[in-house]
DNA sequence: CTCCCGCTGTTAATCGATTAACAGAGTGCC
DNA sequence: GGCACTCTGTTAATCGATTAACAGCGGGAG
């Protein structure tokens, strides 16, 4: 009842010496069958249950596990198709390797977060047991990334990195395609809605560049590439990658008569609420407006809509691989997107009357 | 470049004791503000990142993280909407505590697991280096379960248990409301399709309920309560708790002449299934077929199906306080369920022809 | 002039294991 | 008989921190 019940309480009860009961949980053939039974069995008569897991972590330098640093909130990143299907994706190479997952909340970087709660967030990074992580959506200058590169553990990242590894898409060559997709169809007032790291419900009617993901940051210059000469392009966040976001983001963009023909979500999430109060809106999604969105999750093929598609739970199963066999496995991948059209594009509806383009 | 740096190296480079260099990390207050700031420079010199995570989980004896077992792959997981709500529901709360999370996969139970596969299941919960860990559906007498108590960490479970501390629904009361909805409604031909611990895809026609998860025993036992004598109730299971196996189960239910009139699955996306299944065969759910699901997703309020509501959130976040909180939370808690009349149940089918009942 | 206290910093014990190196005993082979 | 091995088990160093207890010092109170 005293103290707890140790490797050294086994051995001295046991009459050996602490190695070998190290042994007995760690490599039974080391030791006899004779000893190594009689080791287990006063073991459980003790209710020793074994080496513990910190102590194994800190000799061994081996936590058996990994991070994923997520930067919205858990309870958020839960309902996220993209988030879910690229932890599926790592879940499933991980469980391979004996590797638990270590989900590690990171407060979303805001222009007005506290250096305390930063703090705070690096704390959980700097506490954390595990041998690498990956990050979703960060650069190296993300303060989570700097933290676990300062740890030096094996790091997966899916943004461009000089340091760590890398699987990457090519989100500018993707927002192109999206780009040239809608211009082709008569599109030249177009919109662009994207998740901004910001506290959501709050309507961002002209976004910072700068503050962007860089994914989306890159997604616009790709749509922007792909604009003729006179084409208009807004951009617009309503707060994070979430339904009431991409309703908060449409309806500022569809009120008053001056509304874009196409609007380009960030993704599919987005786009389908998007959609969603268009319709609401009286609008015939692929006739009146055009919406695209990104990653082609199960939603997006459910509601019908044009966007971009990801093999997100791939990258899911590289990005671990790349974490448990860094020797194997290249540095640097780049995985193919393609886009899928469904009905939610259409031509560019004819000008309406009332409005004059220059 | 040579060995890593560490606590004792920052001591050394700047002239002071480690009790200093600890004190600068962990309490700043403690030191002069000079000393502080010399020994904080030196560190970012050195590159030292901060105190060793798992040192200093040894040393404390805490871990800032709990576990979460769960038994089916993560993969799969990721894809339970009941899951991902009560995750959502931890992860919330322990947010909060400025905690992570750490998934523990734990190979299902089958009967034909071989003793290699747990042991190296239990490996992972061992080497799980967390405060304390919560574990949905399983009783007292799984491995893992026993594992955790072995390791004295705080343990939640959703199951009745006289060891730990648990979050209950009265799952056989809510069978009962379920049956007794359908006995009301005139059904007298009923079939459960329970999701088993089992491969995923293998029917299981007659299901051994020895075998079945204690909640899923505990609904069928309250379904059977409200039973009339002479009303027939068969159990299947297509495997786990996936669409797949609510088509496999539905499939065999609905071939032959001799189908249910109504069918109770254990989940919705169960319920789902089978409802879909039953419509693909050209029958009306809610007229030639009534099914039920549990627990009240979205997915149910989507489809319409009748249901059994039970706060899925609220039951992760009373987990995850009474694990960060012990001293401030009650041992034993139930929760309130409903029954959710919607469009999927409606009164059995007048007697088919060319069948008899005794 | 003492005494006592608050500030800073150090000493040293401790958290609970892993594992290289070593040593004694038995064994097979020439 | 002697040598080289394989088996088992032990010794002892080490992983990287935290923190109670202590000590020197300067200053205000009595």
């Amino acid at each position: 009842m005293g103290s707890r019940v140790t490797l050294r309480s086994v051995a001295e009860a046991a009459g050996v010496s602490t190695a070998a009961v190290s042994y007995a949980f760690n490599r039974p053939q080391r030791l006899s069958a004779e000893v190594r039974t009689r080791i287990l069995a006063v073991a459980r008569d003790l209710g020793y249950a074994g080496p513990n897991a910190a102590a194994r972590s800190l000799r061994t330098g081996r936590a058996n596990a990994v991070g994923v640093i997520l930067t919205t909130e858990l309870a958020y990143a839960f309902r996220d198709p993209y988030v879910l299907d690229l932890l599926g994706g790592l879940a499933e190479t991980l469980a391979a390797g004996r590797t638990s997952l270590v989900l590690i909340p990171f407060a979303p970087v805001v222009a007005g977060l506290t250096d305390v709660q930063v703090r705070e967030s690096l704390d959980a990074v700097h506490r954390a047991v595990i041998d690498g992580a990956v990050a979703d959506g960060l650069t190296d200058a993300h303060p989570a990334v700097r933290a676990l590169a300062d740890r030096s553990l094996p790091l997966v990242l899916s943004a461009e990195s000089s340091a760590a590894r890398c699987v990457l898409i090519d989100d500018r060559q993707a927002g192109r395609t999206v780009g040239r997709h809608l211009v082709d169809l008569g599109h030249r007032d177009l919109a662009m809605v994207v998740a901004a790291p910001d506290p959501p419900g709050r309507l961002v009617p002209t976004v910072d560049e700068a503050t962007l993901y860089p994914y989306s940051r890159n997604r616009l210059a790709g749509v922007r590439d792909a604009l003729p000469p006179g084409a208009r392009l807004r951009v617009v966040s309503g707060g994070g990658n979430a339904t009431g976001s991409g309703h908060t983001a449409a309806a500022a963009l569809l009120a008053g008569g001056d509304r874009p023909t196409a609007i380009v979500a960030d993704s599919d999430v987005l786009a389908a609420a998007v959609a969603h109060t268009a319709a609401e809106r009286g609008l015939r999604v692929g006739h009146d407006l055009s919406v695209t969105g990104f990653d082609d999750v199960p939603l997006a093929a459910a509601v019908g809509l044009t966007t971009v598609r990801q093999p997100i739970a791939e990258k899911g199963r590289l990005m671990a691989r790349m974490l448990l066999d860094p020797a194997g496995t290249p540095n640097r991948v780049t995985l193919p997107t393609h886009l899928v059209v469904r009905s939610s594009t259409g031509p560019a509806p004819a000008r309406r009357a009332g409005r004059t383009l220059t």
